[in-house]
DNA sequence: CGGAGTTTTGACTGGAATCAACTGCGGTGG
DNA sequence: CCACCGCAGTTGATTCCAGTCAAAACTCCG
């Protein structure tokens, strides 16, 4: 009883990868599974259920989230094209699933999945990397929640998204959020009125402008960058624990 | 390219295992490494510095954590005995990492570290194990931060210190901190003011008992798991397939 | 055009942060 | 042995950011 990871893990690069004529990608497992489809707010599996299959998210959106006795929820990440759920090393989900939006994706067994990742040595480091690129995502999140204020956490959140969402290195300087306030709130440990009235701010001030329930366009990136928190003060710009800086994000 | 991940994994089992003489485990890859000494307050390495080497935790307890541009620091675990650090697909360490104790511990060059991995399969899957565990711990504190109150926080932390330190599944009743009030605080997500009145509160209602600096007698194990908030909501035990709800707290 | 859900806005509250003493322990050296 | 210092921790007073409660406005549907 070996593999079954139980994490979300995200790809390094964005999903519209060569999956089948370049060399080996974690994609390329799920290649001739069949496309299936989930509609928004369908669940694709609960904490507790049993975990017999790893998913690859091929369009759409999912959340992954956990709820306290009481109700409380906590989102513990997006999901993305590319990204794989469900990878676990045990014998049951550790967390909820859901569609943000209507989702495609493929599936695989769990153990056949875990074969085909212990026997291929290309695989192996691809899923390593992956885990390794969410746990520095997860360490990035307890910082926010942890130190941040709602500006900054809003302000992180666009930009990892924009980061996301353009592929490249470079942030996107307009972005679509899948997800509604609520799950941003959830996703961010603040409320749905904090939420707005943080973008209503960020919106007063230039920073950002809304374009419909879900547009917002990155007016001033750089303001965006400094509103994060995460730049360095602006004392020692050599020091070399600086360099890596962020490596950090996925993508 | 292949492995080195950068993320703090722990063990499954307490240290005190028998690493000789059973069967392979990843403490045994450190065996014959000289036992190092890095005095309290030291860091291991910081974040950003070539990620060279990995280390296996002999004894006392480290931390590890981000620090803001503007000072802002917060910890994103603590590390004890039988625990790796340094374990990244990354050139360079993610977070820093400093003693909290006296710390004693083994050091392994990260590429022999991957090579011992990548060419044993007995180790992979316990180290794949590792980082899905620690993943989920990641999880949990994301809740705890995002939606927890204080005392929630500190009875959540007081719990898993006491099932952590026991080496069993139930948790100790007496434990000793090795750290301050300020570890504790960013930790948590919360001021030493805090978390110094939530303690005493605690104590006024003999939920605990505060001996000395650092010690603390868990009087009541079950209010302390009740104010943890994981526990369920009374009501329905059994969860099918009761999607509407939520499904169960892992185990 | 209507209606439900989502988002925004406003008024007020409250829990933790902040600012500020004060306490007590632990080490050190006279 | 004890006076002193310094740091960790506690306690108190006050502030403030985000939460809560409530209602209005907007959007996206059919």
């Amino acid at each position: 009883m070996l593999a079954r990871l139980d994490a979300a893990v995200r790809p390094i690069a964005h999903s519209q990868d060569l999956a089948n004529e370049e060399a080996p990608n974690l994609a390329s497992i799920f290649r001739d599974k069949p496309l299936e489809r989930l509609g928004a707010g369908s669940a694709l599996f609960w904490e507790g259920d049993p975990a017999r299959h790893v998913f690859e998210v091929v369009e759409g959106v999912l959340r992954i989230f956990r709820v306290m006795g009481d109700g409380r929820r906590a989102i513990t990440g997006f999901l993305y094209p590319g990204d794989l759920v469900g990878v676990s090393m045990r014998d049951r989900y550790l967390y909820n699933a859901e569609a943000v939006t209507t989702v495609r994706f493929r599936r695989h067994s769990s153990t056949a999945f875990q074969g085909a990742i212990c026997h291929s040595p290309e695989l192996r480091p691809l899923l390593f990397a992956r885990l390794c690129d969410e746990m520095a995502a997860a360490q990035d999140q307890m910082v926010l929640l942890s130190r941040k204020n709602a500006e900054e956490r809003i302000c992180s959140f666009l930009l990892t998204l924009a980061r996301r969402l353009s592929g490249d290195g470079s942030p996107a300087t307009h972005i679509e959020l899948a997800m509604t306030r609520l799950d941003m709130a959830d996703y961010l440990g603040l409320t749905i009125e904090t939420v707005s009235r943080t973008m209503t701010a960020l919106a007063g001030r230039g920073v950002v402008r809304q374009a419909g329930r879900h547009g917002v366009s990155l007016m001033r990136l750089d303001i965006i960058q400094r509103l994060a928190g995460d730049a360095q003060s602006t004392e020692e710009p050599e020091r070399p624990s600086n360099v890596t800086r962020r490596a950090v994000w996925p993508s």
